[in-house]
RNA sequence: GGAGAGGUCGCAUAGUGGUCUAGUGCGCCGCGCUCGAAACGCGGUAUCCCCCAAAAGGGGAUCGUGGGUUCGAAUCCCACCCUCUCCGCCA
């Protein structure tokens, strides 16, 4: 949710920023009147409670004449009290208040670039390795795992139907020398590393801001719990109400779960293979830090995810979203999208995300500051490697002439220093 | 899933319808005493929201959560959640 106190007091500005991304000014007046009337509805139920409860203090010392009839007052006061202009309505007001704020997505911060939609994201970097040359028509990432034998789609659909995929063999110890390595670098930052839940509570997922809008791309239980779509909403969940001496901030953490998502507004996109499917693993960065750290820790986070890609000699590039396609919590958004020789363009693998205070304040998540005051905090996320479009990725990019696929040097070691895929009857 | 116990201010505890603006102890902060410290004394020490705002101030809500009874609820009633102990089931 966004500052309420910053809409009171300058709206102008956030029907400004809101603006770029797409928000009509009439959204946000909306929310100005629901909110201004709930104050006033507020302030004179406030005032009759105040009221009753002065008179009601008084019973116990009167006489018992006296006593009877200042009841039957009293009743009366309750029933405007809680009548149609009572606490009935304010009860309605502020539903209707809450309603609207939750809609309203989070303020960009002043240096993304503004856009209507993904064709103004503005790409950062270009690839710092040079793009693969093949000899011979590269193979895309489906054909190469199942030929491979690391990769089995036919029996995940007999299982579960299409968008599934399972890995075999030494696609499931490629998936683990990933995680492990991400764990190993990033441990090395300060990060804890943490293996969260992933069904949390329907409330907590509305708090991370994915109930509002794309409510649809999430699964549900009949037991008021949600799968995640990302850890970060399991690690956000794991800390609502949460205080945090400042000296403990940022609080990293590693993540390894899960994921499932729906893909519900995805039709006909990405349907063969493992690059958009209903349920991956990935490794994910989160961080809870002040307010005044969290651009710097947002680009930590990049860079730490730069590197993570550098280490599998991945070529990728750079992408900042602008604000027309940043995601409802996120004020700033980059993306990494790596090279897929098969589609002959960059494919995203990561995103990081600064969503400011717009998931602290509703979770809540805060800090003792050193003079003692309490703060909201502000929480960055990023990917660390996203397991499925990552092995689909480094199959792509070190396949050799030969069908073989070259293991980058730093994951040799988590292998026992096997340096080539190969396939199974191929091996010994 | 079943039985039992419990959830009150940072921690520990008191509180079974109005004297609770939730007491006490510990911890923490400030002040006093002291060369300094300990001890001692005094004062302070939750969060959210509304009004008015420069500040001060006023008001409301919160004793696990949500309902209910009542003029009035930490206290009575109902439902739920969580923790602990045991039983069952299970990886």
């Amino acid at each position: 949710m966004i500052d309420i106190e910053l809409l009171r007091k300058n709206p102008a500005t956030v029907i400004k920023r809101l603006g770029t991304r797409g928000v009509l000014k009439k959204e946000v007046e909306a929310l100005i009147r629901a909110d201004t009337k709930w104050r006033k509805a507020e302030a004179k139920v406030e005032q009759l409670t105040a009221q009753r409860n002065k008179l009601s203090e008084e019973v116990p010392k009167l006489s018992s004449e006296k006593r009877k009839q200042r009841i039957s007052e009293l009743r009366s006061l309750n029933l405007r009290l809680l009548g149609p202009t009572g606490r009935g309505d304010l009860a309605l007001l502020e539903k209707s208040r809450l309603e609207l704020w939750k809609k309203l997505p989070n303020l960009p911060l002043p240096e993304v670039p503004v856009g209507s939609d993904a064709s103004a994201n503005h790409v950062v970097t270009e690839p710092l390795l040079p793009l693969p040359k093949f000899s011979f028509l590269p193979r895309n990432h489906l054909g190469l795992g199942i030929s491979l034998g690391i990769l089995d789609i036919e029996h995940a659909a007999a299982a579960s139907g299409s968008r599934f995929g399972a890995f075999l063999g030494d696609g499931v110890r490629l998936e683990f020398a990933l995680v492990t390595h991400a764990f190993k670098v990033l441990a090395a930052e300060a990060f804890t590393p943490i293996l969260p839940p992933a069904l949390i509570k329907r409330k907590r997922m509305d708090a991370m801001g994915y109930l509002d809008r794309g409510a649809e791309e999430v699964y549900t239980t009949q037991d008021d719990l949600v799968l995640v779509g990302t850890s970060e909403q399991s690690v956000g969940a794991m800390y609502a109400g949460q205080v945090f001496s400042q000296k403990d901030l940022p609080a990293r953490f590693v993540a390894f779960s899960t994921c499932f998502r729906r893909e519900a507004g995805s039709h006909g996109k990405d349907v063969r293979g493992i690059i958009r499917v209903h349920q991956f693993d990935k490794v994910e960065m989160f961080s809870f830090c002040r307010p005044e750290d969290s651009v710097r820790e947002h680009r930590f986070f990049l860079e730490l995810q730069k590197r993570l890609m550098e280490d599998l000699e991945i070529p990728f590039r750079v992408v900042q979203l602008c604000t027309g396609d940043l995601g409802v919590a996120a004020a700033a958004t980059y993306d990494i999208e790596a090279w897929f020789p098969s589609r002959n363009a960059f494919v995203e693998t990561h995103s990081t995300s600064n969503t400011t205070d717009f998931q602290t304040r509703r979770l809540p998540v805060k800090f003792r500051a050193e003079n003692g005051q309490l703060r909201l905090g502000h929480a960055v996320n990023g990917t660390a490697y996203a397991i499925q479009r990552t092995i689909a990725a480094l199959l792509e990019v070190h396949q050799t002439a030969d069908g073989t696929v070259r293991i980058p040097n730093v994951l040799r070691p988590y292998l026992g220093g096997q340096d080539t895929l190969r396939r199974s009857d191929e091996r010994h």
